[in-house]
DNA sequence: GGCGCCCCCGAAAATTTCCTTCACTTTGTT
DNA sequence: AACAAAGTGAAGGAAATTTTCGGGGGCGCC
């Protein structure tokens, strides 16, 4: 198995409540209680000492330590440190903005502002936690590629076709998948110089993890975009590109804002990829536009 | 060691380098260096322990102490974290340097923070110029609907499956049509209690006026989410949603602001039409999540 | 100019905080 | 129902912080 967590991981600074939603599911009961406290109250957190967190949580100290580590710092000491720095932020920054939730009798106004927000605030800990090595390393890989496949189903289906669209108009031979049978029948046809890509929220989409391994055992360069890096997809990745999960609710399903957070990453590995294929990239883009022009009726003025 | 400011003195959050410069006079030359140190670089002293500070600034361990608590803290660890709260605020404090276009050397950093700043803007004046009331009355026309028709192509294609993949979730007949002979073909059949919707950034895709034009003529509720409402689809249109445009460049077509835009309209419907027929959809949303659980792999943990 | 007092300073001990190991409990499995 | 695997906390060990204490060095006084 592939190294989940690549190799060099920055501390969050500001990104630590994402974090703490990102890593939530995987972590143990006792393990929440802690991320919670520390997400719910940083500054108050960052007054205390291992002990008395454990002991305010109601666990030991063994398991704070432990609920560091994953979040990412070496020990609870720096998870301290971030703390303090997070609660300076919030402190002197821009309000903590305890957006509520939608409910069932919101004006539509509110609604409008409500999304809005959660979205602004999904790219921000999207762009926060997002990993620029990982990044890079897909950007190259995609920018080397022979051919290049996207699996997603659902929501992610999408994401993958609106991915392939843009591959394509710089030249990049793409295609997207989210029929699972012929999924597999093409990522066979993969080797060394091809990219796949695999999208899924959950990170356990078994229709896309069966491609991707495919791809993998094949040789081909693989890359995961996923909110759920612990997850079975990252197995077959040698790149995980990590989204962030927003809490959600009844009316505000998880495919939207994961959709939100996945369309930016796919948005960085274009630009990325058409900065270091310049010389091909903005010719084909412009032939592509021009392309289009026809399509359109003599628009008014 | 007696109390050195009587009552109680509260810490110094931000203001750190004044409290130096206040103090520095009272203080032995040692510890100046030290309180130089601190104030010249927050963030580097931060990542120091007492025995690390005291190595670079050529002092000992106590004297480092002793400078923490001339400064009002308790001891060098309360110190610490004044301190990396001060970087952070430094930090965050020179955010806005990223609205620049994006260059074809920008590092790969600079393209996250760009791209993201850039959606959340588009996110912002979407939000600010949609009208309520046009958005109101498309959602009672979407609540009330037999059928919903939704047409799209290029990028605009996959926004228009967003909806309906969405609005299939609440229980609703929705369609969409990036084939416009056969988007034609179906709006024939739509009637009075249908309705249409038609995706265009620039507002005169005549794949998609077409048949709107045709769904408009036979009766149905006609709805355009456009980035220009005086462009040619909104003859047609009962009800014109419009989506704001960002500045593009070669880097960043278009596509990539109008999408988000769209996004946010289409996501505001599908929840505006969720609240109106809550009673169906809230089963309907959660009988989908069910469907979907055994399709994902038995996660970590 | 020498002497002695007082304050500054750092080495090392003492203490607190943090981390690791290990054994026990819980949970899920066959 | 027994087993395996993971989660959890207690206790011991390591590292940090704080305190103590004695050795210089400056400054005034004689």
């Amino acid at each position: 198995m592939k190294e989940i967590f690549g190799g060099a991981a920055p501390p969050a600074p500001a990104a630590l409540a994402a974090k703490v939603r990102t890593l939530a599911p995987s972590m143990t009961r006792s393990m929440q209680r802690v991320a919670e406290a520390v997400a719910g109250d940083p500054a108050g957190c960052a007054a205390l000492t291992v002990t008395g967190l454990a002991e305010l949580t109601g666990t030991s100290e063994a398991t704070v330590v432990r609920t560091a580590r994953l979040l990412g710092y070496p020990g609870y000491r720096d998870l301290r440190l971030a703390l303090a720095g997070l609660a300076a932020q919030q402190q002197s920054g821009r309000a903590p903005a305890v957006t509520a939730d939608i409910a069932v009798d919101d004006p539509i106004a509110d609604v409008v502002a409500k999304l809005a927000y959660d979205e602004q605030q999904t790219l921000a800990d999207t762009a926060a936690a997002l990993d620029t090595i990982q990044l890079g390393a897909a950007v190259t890989a995609l920018a080397g590629a022979r051919r290049v496949d996207v699996y997603g189903v659902g929501a992610s289906g999408l994401v993958a076709q609106d991915l392939t669209q843009k591959l394509l108009r710089i030249g990049l031979i793409a295609h997207a998948h989210s029929d699972p049978h012929l999924a597999v029948t093409n990522a066979v046809q993969l080797a060394a110089k091809d990219v796949a890509i695999a999208i899924t929220h959950s990170g356990s989409t078994g229709d896309v993890i069966e491609p991707l391994r495919v791809a993998f055992e094949h040789g081909a360069t693989t890359i995961a975009i996923t909110g759920r890096p612990d997850g079975p997809v990252s197995q077959y990745a040698d790149h995980v590109l990590t989204t962030s999960t927003a809490r959600e609710s009844e009316l505000r399903p998880a495919a939207m804002s994961s959709r939100t957070s996945q369309l930016l990453v796919v948005d960085c590995l274009f630009v990325g990829v058409a900065q270091r294929t310049y010389e091909t990239a903005a010719p084909a883009l412009s032939a592509s536009y021009e392309a289009l022009a026809h399509r359109h009726r003599s628009g008014p003025r």
